[in-house]
DNA sequence: AAGACGTTCAACCGCCATTAG
DNA sequence: CCTAATGGCGGTTGAACGTCT
């Protein structure tokens, strides 16, 4: 290990080398999915077991989809089950084969800050770069927080109504058969620990409670980065000064 | 070409739940 | 029942890389 010998009370932090990767896959070979903590005290690596077990799931995992962007679907999925389920990444990524609760909450993370960064008002000392000498857009628009995905425009046979309240959004969540039973039999009984996805569909879904958010009614801004075709996140306001103004901006 | 800025991703931290003694 | 150890998970950070100006 990196030419040093294994010292008691030691323990390394930082990048993986390739020899400790092959070190704990020997020991899971040997030993399985458990006790992850003995592999320190082994001496076969000076990593703690959550550093190991964190290293297997996000690494070394089979069949882990590494480097590989999200899909559109997989992003209408981590959408639609953030809604529903709130943060919880690790029971999101359950639905998502090949990709870890890491996966899911960086992919929601620069997400969450791409849409930040749209709707967030820019420091006065900097002009907007397209709208030079002009009052910047941003400027004008009080935004507090990002709004959410409009899934009423992801699939043309879906439904979801969506209903405003004050400004609180709730979605009313609809069955969807291939995310609330999703077929991955390996997820049941495999060496890798059995995982038992079980989840009941929800009627409505208060997005305040689920994510943080405080989604204001937001007009819809013209969309400048990827985030999946279907999705337009925002429901124009018609009323709203900035949004005709930006509108006019783009023609 | 270089610096600024934005994005991605691996890994750590801290909290909480569970388990073993 | 209590306590310490361990595992699981969400939040956060920072380095590396990419893009823009």
């Amino acid at each position: 290990m990196e030419g040093r010998k294994l010292e008691i009370g030691y323990i390394k932090k930082g990048p993986w080398s390739g020899e400790e990767d092959e070190a704990l896959l020997e020991h899971i070979n040997n030993y399985g999915l458990r006790d992850w903590s003995s592999i320190r005290f082994k001496g076969l690596l000076d990593r703690t077991g959550k550093s190991c077990r964190l290293r297997w799931v996000n690494k070394l995992r089979p069949n882990l989809k590494t480097g590989c962007k999200f899909s559109a679907e997989e992003e209408r999925v981590v959408i639609e089950l953030q809604a529903e389920f709130g943060n919880k990444w690790a029971k999101i990524a359950t639905y998502l084969q090949g990709r870890t609760d890491n996966d899911v909450k960086n992919f929601w993370s620069s997400r969450r800050k791409r849409l930040e960064r749209k709707f967030r008002k820019p420091p006065p000392s900097k002009p907007h770069k397209n709208n030079k000498g002009k009052t910047p857009i941003t400027t004008q628009i009080q935004f507090e927080e990002v709004p959410p995905c409009n899934p009423n425009k992801v699939e043309e046979n879906l439904s979801y109504p969506t209903l405003y309240m004050g400004n609180m959004e709730v979605f009313e969540m609809v069955n969807l058969p291939d995310l609330i039973k999703p077929n991955y039999p390996h997820l049941e009984s495999d060496h890798l620990g059995a995982v038992k996805v079980e989840a009941t569909p929800l009627q409505t879904v208060p997005s305040v409670e689920s994510s943080g958010y405080n989604f204001p009614l937001l007009p819809e801004p013209v969309m400048d980065f990827p985030l999946f075709p279907e999705c337009h996140d925002f429901i124009p306001e018609p009323l709203d000064p900035c949004f005709s103004y930006e509108f006019d901006q783009q023609k």
